[in-house]
DNA sequence: TTGTAAGCGTTATCAT
DNA sequence: ATGATAACGCTTACAA
């Protein structure tokens, strides 16, 4: 190395500049510099700053992270941890989440679990090693102990039982209440039930829940038409043509999401019916493919964005102040009323 | 503190095990640790591999990524910058991206510009802050200098000219010719064009070729109806009522994208005119909401998950062999017919 | 095969 | 107000 002339050597290898070289260039110490960009606004003389300022302009510095967060434990760096940033629902949440962190300069760090709890595990795993100061997630097959032994600041989203962190979601079973009772209020006696399969949670009270909120207005389960699918288009496509081979049809059908719903609308379409005068179709979510169907999906509001930023804010508390209190935030969703459902002609 | 009891101090301030807890447990140096959780799989005995993961496991030691990087100036982070997430088109790359990194174990930072020159100005000072090792970004301002300054590998999201980086995108040229040339073997000589506004780009020469594909079919520019729009529905349907107003009317229309169809769609159905019969219309991109509309968009397909993953494993190969040849990804795009369009029925 | 020790670029503590 | 110095937890020559 040393038969390389001086020139070649530097200019060859030539790195970032640290504050070392920023101190040499500004003839002060590091721990000046140091002062000078942690900003905190004391212990640094007006002139010296300036030098300072001038010194990390002339070499063009930028601090780096790696090394202040080895020193202070702090990588003001999150993780959002969803099950699949491809499904309309997400992206609208996660936007809500980076417009906060970036005010803060943190950096968001996305991970998809695609439901599966070895991926969640290992993005778990990676939270940790990578020292992560918070996580933002909508939980799969994770149990509470095993988030609090992570260590780690933790907000939900969605309303969970059984976890001790702060959560940030919807009602939806308010929701369902809700878009129920606008098929009853329509005149609707016979509904249909479009449910997703859940992964494996315990024990699923949804369909108990629907059935009361129908039984509170007089409708007995036998005029209602449930079927279990698969958590997307094409289930719900086909458990509604399942629907319509009966000899008997509801006269209006509700589906646990705006994709479930948009299945339906294709397998009633497909049947030859039209909506809303034979079948009415509510969905829920409000997610952007809901407006451009034909006609328009009427669905329950899920306010996306203001859940990322709840969120997120949420988490910014947390890792700050270090609260111990619980928070729960649950924003209010909303029916909006479009053209797939119509009152009840008979 | 040595006031305090051992056992309280240990048990109030316990913090993460590190390589000497570890190695303390196991009886061995902490550079043979380093050399197991290295897995490099020389230099260490069995046994005392054996022993060290049986101390990792006891003390559930994980390694700390950022102390990795301040070494190895390597963080196993890369960035992903695109415009905005909440755009259809943008998840479907973001998955393609992540699910190639995620094998590796490199972690995604997501950054949205918003089409803002100070956005990305700021997420690109934080990856090179952050010594993010590679960055895949569909730029808006950045020049090619700009992005060279910064000595980070990087990958090019889309094709784009005065750019010395690897990239990947689709032939958008290509593909409006083929959106344009099934129009035309559909019959259609009065065709109405809606433009998306771009930012600031230097000479625009969309316009122009598409007029000459026209113009290779016979169609002259008088025959065309051109509105330029803000990228998004509201102004694609103002735009197309623009159009719908004159007193002549194109028989069929495209659309930069299906965003922008849409809004076509929906204005042309609030004219009391009917898709395809009155007016066909055909989007670029092939979106989730582009097979929901009615009826279904004609467009060009991108293969979104596809470019994410190309751009993925390009990124990769550059970090991992510093190769210096330019490569250029272009995925072919091609048309899906639906019910948008259809023959001219004079 | 294993251990010793020198950094990586900051920040925090303690002097001056 | 400023400077010297010791960490932070890991990797990697080099030595043994």
């Amino acid at each position: 190395m040393g038969t390389f002339p001086r020139r070649f050597w530097s200019f060859s290898l030539k790195k970032r500049p640290t504050i070392i070289d920023v101190a040499k260039e500004a003839g002060v110490s590091k721990s000046t510099v140091s002062r000078v960009i942690a900003d905190s606004g004391q212990g640094v003389s007006p002139q010296t700053k300036e030098r300072v300022l001038e010194a990390i302009n002339e070499l063009g510095y930028v601090r780096d992270r790696v090394a202040s967060s080895m020193r202070t434990a702090r990588t003001h760096s999150i993780m959002l941890a969803i099950p699949d940033i491809t499904n309309p629902f997400w992206p609208a949440v996660a936007r809500g989440v980076q417009d906060i962190m970036d005010i803060e300069g943190y950096a968001v760090i996305f991970a998809n679990s695609d439901w599966r709890k070895s991926r969640e595990h290992s993005f778990l795993e990676m939270a940790q090693s990578l020292r992560i100061d918070g996580i933002i997630i909508n939980p799969v097959a994770v149990r509470d102990q095993d988030l609090q032994s992570l260590k780690i600041p933790i907000v939900l989203l969605g309303i969970h039982q059984g976890y001790n962190f702060d959560m940030v979601g919807t009602n939806s079973r308010e929701g369902a209440r809700d878009a129920l009772n606008h098929l009853i209020d329509l005149g609707h006696r016979r509904v249909g039930l479009i449910l997703g399969k859940r992964q494996g949670r315990n024990k699923d009270s949804r369909l108990p829940f629907y059935l009361s909120v129908l039984a509170d207005a007089g409708i007995s389960s036998d005029d209602c038409f449930v079927v279990t699918v698969p958590f997307n288009q094409n289930g719900s496509r086909e458990g509604t043509n399942k629907i319509l081979t009966r000899n008997q049809w509801p006269t209006a059908i509700f589906c646990e999401n705006d994709i479930l719903a948009i299945g339906a609308m294709q397998a009633v379409h497909s049947a030859g019916l039209s909506i809303p005068e034979d079948i009415s179709i509510i969905g829920m979510d409000n997610i952007f493919a809901a407006s451009t169907t034909m006609p328009p999906l009427t669905t329950i509001h899920k306010p996306k964005y203001e859940i990322g930023v709840q969120a997120a804010k949420l988490l910014l508390e947390h890792i700050k102040e270090k609260r111990s209190a619980l928070h729960q935030v649950i924003v209010s969703s909303n029916l909006v009323k479009r053209g797939s459902t119509a009152l009840f002609m008979p």
